[in-house]
Parts: structure tokens; sequence; C-alpha cells
DNA sequence: CTGGATTTTCAGAATTTTCTGAAATAACAG
DNA sequence: CTGTTATTTCAGAAAATTCTGAAAATCCAG
């Protein structure tokens, strides 16, 4: 490995947590020295910055292809291929979540909601399935929210996310002039229900 | 294995998500078991339940109450230690965010401080630690924004899920009352200011 | 104490994942 | 075409993780 001390910490660093991450080290490595290079970089660089062979190179630069974390980028006058990372660092946030949660999170749901259309044969799958409902609920509540809000044009989500709690007080104070009108949630206060239509 | 066949597909899903997940597959299988069990369940019946060895449980009920998903729960008349889930759902996911925050997310925020202290000394680095400044920005948002959300009752959480993207529009619509006043984000427009004190 | 029931620990086996080097394939300039 | 450069594939080696069975430790009733 052969990068700048405070380049190669980070890159270490994210080699250790590629196992936490579901990725492996090489491929963390490999993504770490991506992100902070100033330049497109190629396999090339990429066998010397990390130091591992040049076909477990290629194999990382498959996965994080897989991941839409990396795009290829041809440089003038190179014949080899070159890549750089999404550029702006909230795009690469939320490919992350899009990625995780169509790896970690939509599998379950089908599931669900193929065990949810069976009927239980006894007492202990009748409960099993109302756990399984719960499960589905929140699961489908935390997806649609999401999938409301990744729509938003970055600097309203950076508002949004600025704001934190507030948002709640905001919402308090809203209530104090339009009394509750109903909406999608169990609870009795919501929007006004001017914004788009209900999710399914 | 020796589970009803609904109660089974859901336990063997979440065997083989479990790699996903960073668990392994008997720690997914003896979590979903406790989870749709309707009673407490002991070493025994997961034994039986998953098919492992008896150690293997054992192991693997050590690594979930590390992430304090399951606890124990004394059953009247037993010996043995019998373990429940978190009763509810909602504190289920919060207690997920929270280990999945501070193993795969603190850990990192530890590193780029570090080395964000640091001078660059070459304009490699300085890049560098540009990009990671913006990580860390990133992730400050993020992870302060949760701990704001966390603190939320379950049912205004829900309600605030529920809204979806229609936060926006009555962010906008009390815009259009009360003139920005400044707040702690980016963005020209927040709240009012008036719930609680700033984060660091 | 003692003895049985239960849980925990741990060394090595089994399995899975990662990595390598060599060969195959592809891309392209001349 | 042909030769050179670059990338991909893949079988087996290396490493890491998971799992087992046996032994040790713990717990508790009597």
């Amino acid at each position: 490995m052969n990068l700048p001390p405070l380049i190669q910490a980070f890159v270490l660093h994210f080699g250790e947590m590629g196992s936490r991450w579901g990725i492996n080290r090489t491929v963390g490595q490999v993504y770490a020295v991506i992100f902070l290079a100033n330049r497109p970089v190629c396999a090339d660089d990429l066998v010397d910055a990390v130091g591992v062979a040049r076909s477990n190179v290629a194999m990382a630069l498959k996965e994080l292809q897989s991941w839409e974390l990396i795009r290829l980028k041809h440089v003038a006058g190179e014949r080899r291929d070159f890549y750089v990372t999404l550029d702006d660092i909230w795009a690469i946030v939320r490919k992350l979540v899009e990625q995780r949660k169509r790896r970690e999170i939509d599998p379950t749901l089908t599931v669900l909601r193929e065990l949810l259309m069976q009927s239980p044969a006894s007492e202990e799958e009748r409960f099993a399935q109302e756990r399984m409902q719960e499960m589905h609920g929140v699961i489908e509540l935390l997806t649609g929210w999401y999938d409301d809000i990744e729509r938003l044009e970055t600097e309203r989500l950076v508002q949004l996310l600025s704001l934190g709690a507030k948002i709640v007080k905001a919402l308090d104070w809203k209530d104090k002039l339009f009394v509750a009108k109903g909406g999608r949630g169990k609870s009795k206060t919501s929007g006004e229900g001017d914004a788009g239509p209900e999710r399914s």
C-alpha cells in the first residue's frame, strides 16, 4: 500500500469497516481511494494504492459498479478504464440508502407479503402472522416515508434535517389553526391532505 | 428444524438474510423464532426449532443480547433461561437503528474527526480532507437529526412518518407567514427556533 | 456439601468468503 | 490481421467465519 498517511489512514479504516457494512475489505479500500482522489482512478492506481492482486481490484470495481457507487470516466489519451465516485455527497447517501433498502429490506417485504396471504393453521401460526403483520406495517411506513422524502431536492432535504424535532413543534402549531381533518396515519392529527395522493 | 410451515418459512428467510444484515444465519433464525413465538423461548426450544448445536444457540443468544434485541424473561417454575424480544415493534426499530449507528457509523465519525484535525501535507491530502469534511458534515446532519427524532414518542413519530413529504408543504406554508429568521442548517428558511437549544 | 440440571467456553472441524495467479477474452493501434 | 495492452474469468489457495461436541463452569435444590 502506497498512499499519503492521511489518505492511508482513511482507506485502512474503510477496509476494516467493510465487513460491518456488508462489503469486503478490498471493496471498502478501493472505494475509499476513489472517493478521496482528486482525479479519476484506474485499476493500476488501485493495485498500487491498495496492494492487492489486479483480479481482486477488478472484482471490487465490479461490485462497486453493481452498487452504482462508481462510474466509468474516460480520460483523454488513455486506453485504460478510469473510475470516479458520484460527485455529490448527497447523491452518494441517496444511492446508499436506495441500495441497502433494495438488498436488505425489499426481499423481506416480499416474503412477508407472501406469508401474510396464507391462512394460519393453528393458534401458534395465527400469532406469528400477527407479528409479521406488525413488521410489515412498520416497514411499509418507513419505506413509504423514505420514498416520499427521497424525491425532495437536496436543499429541501437539508432544510428538513436541520430542523430536526422542531418540525413537531411546527405541526403542533399548525394543529392549533387547522383542527384535525384526518390523514393516512393512525393518529388523530395530520396534515390537511392537499399535497398529493395517499400512498397504497 | 421442527416448526409449523408458515413460521419455518419466515425463520429460513431470516437465516438467509442474516449475512446481509451483518449477523449470521443462526443468529437470524434464532431471532426469528423468538420474535414469532407467543411465549418466552428457551435454549432447548431453539435447538429443536432451528436444529443446530446447543453451543451455537448459546452463541446466538449472547450475540442477540449484545444487540439488546432480546431479554431474559423468567418463567414460573422453570430453572432454564427463557427469552423474549422487545415487546413493541417500534422499540425494536429504535434499537436496531441505535445499534447499527453505534456499530456502522460512530467508529467512522471518530476516525473522521481525528483525520480532520491533522494538517494536510500536500494538495492531494488537502483535497482528500475536503472530501472527508463533506462526509463528516453529512453524517453529523443525519445522526443529529435522528438523535432529535428518536426522542419523540411513538405516536408522534408515526404521525410524522405518515405525513411523509407533505411536511414540506407545511413548511412552505409556514414560511409564508413567518419570514425566515435563520436556523442551524445552511438553508435560508427554518423553524422559528423556539423548540430548544441548537445542536453543537 | 453433593448431585443433577443448565449454561458457557473453546479447540478444532466444516463451511463460506476472499484473494491470487494464470489463462482467456476483449479492445484497439498499426 | 498481428501484436500489444487492458480487463475479466475462474480454479484453487488462503483466510475468516461459523459450527460442533466435549469439557468446564455455574447454579441451585435438597
